[in-house]
DNA sequence: TTGAGTAGCATTTTT
DNA sequence: TGCTACTCAA
């Protein structure tokens, strides 16, 4: 038989084409069984990707339904299928784009019955994973034997991500250990409260869908089937269990799996469906921008891709469309430090542009308060707030930049950190929903049993437990029949009264929109009542944040009209970081260096780079730490397209005390002349005298990795040696003379001094004094009431913002 | 059982 | 510094 293709539209493919550089083509032409584009930084990665799943469809080699596309975050997601969809219209419906972990949730949703789980199985995030392995350990006493709630979770998160169960983890472990011997005691104890409460952790929704596909290969064969092409973005980020999660969907499937099957449209596949080869699989990635060895993924995963697909084509994508050259020759005389590694220079055609910015600041509060002057003059240039970010290496120094950002008045956000589903009152609202959709979990019901209080104490839950083991039945059962456990009448009644509001309001959760159920129990268990009627002041904030969660609910409502309670539970859950950022939003942004990943701006503020904060304290003893760390540096670096801004402070607060800081080993390797000074970390260091060059001075100082190389000989199971290379001693001679000078030397030229100034107003030509910037003239005042902003030009400090009602000033006569 | 008060401890990065 | 976990009185 003849088959006589539809021709594509030529000018909508050479549409698709245009604009691209000879091997950003190939990467969107290219057909075969295996494709692996190593995308530099800023090398249009998601313009070929996307690209690439227009051309498939376009040329007829894929329908939609027949494309899996994997990212890292749901924003990515979703923007992929923005731009799909602006590519070639209508026709992208009904492609999977998502992260593994919806992929995984909206599989196992549809399969669970298949094995064991109903589908409205709860997602225990890492907190509800954390309260489960407290709760363990202490029932084992493990702490005895050094187990923290983080090592414990970290042990069991490593052994799923490598696909352990606790039946082949035992059968490896050395129960002559009686340490050893606890943790797998724990490890079942976790994995089947999880079981029993019909909830998955996040490692199990890709563990087990790759149990489900291997388990049951007809159901396997269904999507082996379904997804002709799969393409995964952020590949040198994926872990063993997402390496075959991939392998098992591209098996090709037996036809006698096929044989009877039903199809997604709920029709029986036809002889012809059954496909003649495996899937196609295109992966992405840079291992340069591999951040993420501690959750467990493997590097290997990209590099030896050619060897696992054998038939497999490279494409390599060196031109950045990002950044400038100035930025990129810090970003590749950083990474070349990194042994290991194939060669790859990062290039752009786009010219030099401005130098990078460094500064060193006597404080952290000092370090801020230079980003902050430099935000205001960025913004003073044309840039908006949107287009700048403050990335970091841990959430803890998100304080100081708040308190300046917050004093100057400029509007930032922080993605990531304490996140609002953190929050103690939106978790025990959020476990009230859980409780209603998936009744078997005991966790959630624990939570709420005693929020509002009701006078259910750790010794009623005790007896409700108990009563609820004797006779295998859950606590929700137990509750049900508190009648019958002798309590006080008061407590029976409680407890009834909440049984019988979860029973009643649990009938709706099918078919009741979510923010109705949720509106329910509020106002049933008078949860917000109770929070309004509160004497502590922070109540009112945490009613005004639950009234926020059913602001959420509502939005979500819009969104999906037909999205259930479960569907709004999963989403949540699966929310990143990343996620939260708002583009539309004028703010600065603040985040870790982890979260931007994947993320660019015009500019770019990198804080804290200094020994022990980048490269990491903790990074030190872990194999192959330091050159992960490097590769933050440089993923941080190649966000910036224009400018970039490296600081750094010399002491650094930490847990009250004051400690002494020493530049970045990674500092060093940038060429001099790429980094223009503000203040160097010489000048800084010498009471203010020019010393520029005092960094190159010190070289070999605190830039020494060979002293971190040498720790591997530690070996496995063997503890992180005190150090006691030459950083060490570098640190402690800094240290000695930060101890001889004065203290006023090293106390931070910006405090964190915060005053009411109550209504204090202030006009154009006052002159003020401000308790560390000394006196000034303001030069322009914006904003009104409490919101009101001073603009001052000081005399020796420079030109600042301040939010008038909360800066340490007076007015002078 | 609750709430106030205090002692002790902790910070790496996250789907 | 800021939070949690524990103790003790009501």
């Amino acid at each position: 038989m003849t088959f006589i293709p539809e021709l594509p539209d030529p000018a909508l493919e050479s549409r698709l084409l245009e604009g691209l550089n000879p091997q950003q083509r190939e990467a969107v032409v290219y057909r075969g069984e295996a494709l692996l584009i190593v995308a530099g930084a800023g090398s249009g990665k998601t313009s070929v990707l996307t690209r690439r799943i227009a051309h498939l469809i376009e040329t007829r080699d894929a329908w939609p339904s027949q494309i899996l596309a994997i990212t890292f975050t749901n924003k990515a997601a979703a923007e992929m299928r923005e731009r799909v969809e602006t590519l070639i219209g209508q026709a992208a419906e009904g492609m999977w784009i998502s992260t593994f972990h919806s992929a995984c949730v909206r599989i196992l949703r549809r399969e669970a019955e298949t094995f064991g789980y109903t589908k409205s199985f709860t997602i225990y995030d890492s907190a509800d994973s954390r309260a489960l392995i407290k709760r363990i350990i202490k029932d084992l006493d493990a702490d005895t034997f050094g187990f923290t709630v983080s090592k414990v979770a970290g042990r069991i998160s490593k052994a799923k991500n490598e696909l352990q169960d606790v039946e082949s983890y035992s059968r490896d472990a050395n129960f002559a250990d009686p340490a050893e011997a606890v943790f797998v005691e724990m490890f079942r104890r976790y994995s089947s409260e999880l079981t029993r409460a019909n909830a998955f952790d996040f490692d199990d929704l890709i563990a087990q869908t790759v149990y489900l596909f291997r388990a049951f290969p007809k159901v396997a064969a269904l999507y082996q089937r379904r997804f002709r092409h799969v393409l995964v973005d952020e590949y040198q980020d994926t872990n063993h269990a997402q390496y075959s999660l991939i392998r098992e969907l591209t098996r090709l499937p037996k036809p006698e799996h096929l044989k009877g099957a039903v199809g997604f449209d709920g029709m029986p596949l036809k002889e012809y469906d059954t496909p003649l080869g495996p899937a196609s699989l295109t992966v992405v990635g840079d291992s340069d921008q591999s951040i993420y060895a501690f959750r467990g993924a493997d590097i290997r995963n990209i590099v030896e891709f050619e060897r696992d697909f054998p038939n497999s084509k490279v494409i390599l994508l060196e031109q950045n469309y990002r950044s400038t050259q100035n930025i990129l020759s810090a970003a590749n005389s950083v990474i070349a430090n990194n042994f290991d590694r194939k060669d790859k220079k990062l290039f752009t055609t786009i010219g030099d542009g401005e130098k990078i910015v460094g500064f060193t600041g006597y404080s952290q509060h000092d370090e801020a308060q230079f980003i902050a002057d430099e935000v205001a003059e960025l913004r003073e240039s044309g840039i908006d707030y949107r287009e700048m970010a403050v990335f970091y290496r841990t959430n803890a120094q998100t304080r100081a930049l708040e308190d300046v950002f917050i004093r100057s008045a400029l509007p930032y956000r922080v993605i990531g950190g304490t996140k609002f589903y953190e929050r103690a009152e939106i978790k025990d609202a959020m476990a009230y929903l859980i409780a209603v959709a998936n009744p078997a979990d005991p966790l959630a019901l624990r939570r709420i049993m005693n929020v509002p209080k009701r006078g259910i104490g750790p010794a009623t839950e005790a007896a409700l437990q108990n009563h609820a083991d004797k006779d295998g039945r859950s606590l929700r059962e137990a509750l049900r029949e508190a009648g019958r456990l002798g309590l006080g009448p008061k407590v029976t009644a409680a407890i009834e009264g909440l049984a019988t509001i979860l029973d009643e309001v649990g009938t709706t959760v099918d078919t009741a929109a979510p923010a109705d159920i949720l509106a329910a129990l509020l106002e049933r268990t008078g949860f917000l009542e109770v929070l309004r009627a509160s004497r502590d002041p922070q109540d009112e904030a945490r009613a005004e944040n639950v009234e926020e969660l059913l602001a959420v609910t509502r939005e979500f409502r819009r969104n999906n009209p037909t999205g259930t309670l479960l569907d709004f539970l999963t989403e949540v859950s699966l929310v990143a970081a990343a996620d939260e950022l708002d583009d539309s939003s004028g703010t600065v942004s603040l985040m870790t260096l982890h979260t931007a990943k994947g993320l660019e701006f015009e500019a770019v503020f990198l804080t804290g780079v200094e020994e022990g904060l980048l490269p990491h304290q903790m990074s030190a003893g872990e194999p192959g730490g330091p050159a992960e760390e490097r590769r933050l540096f440089y993923v941080g670096i190649t966000r910036a397209r224009r400018r970039l801004y490296l600081s750094l402070a010399m002491t650094r607060a930490q847990f009250g005390d004051v400690t002494v800081a020493m530049p970045s080993r990674y500092l060093q390797e940038i060429p001099t002349e790429l980094i223009d000074w503000r203040q160097s970390p010489g000048m800084a260091n010498s009471r203010g005298g020019t010393e520029p060059r005092a960094l190159n001075a010190r070289r070999g100082g605190f830039g020494a990795e060979r002293s971190i190389a040498g720790h591997s000989l530690g070996g496995p199971g063997g503890y992180a040696i005190e150090s006691g290379g030459p950083g060490a001693t570098a640190r402690a001679r800094a240290a000695a003379r930060a101890a001889e000078r004065p203290k006023t030397e090293w106390t931070s030229r910006v405090t964190s001094t915060v005053r009411d100034n109550g209504d204090l107003t202030l006009a154009v030509g006052d002159r003020i004094r401000h308790v560390d910037f000394g006196e000034g003239k303001v030069t322009a005042v914006t904003g009104v009431g409490p919101k009101s902003v001073a603009e001052v030009q000081f005399d020796t400090a420079g030109r600042k913002r301040l939010l008038i009602k909360i800066s340490p000033i007076e007015k002078l006569a």
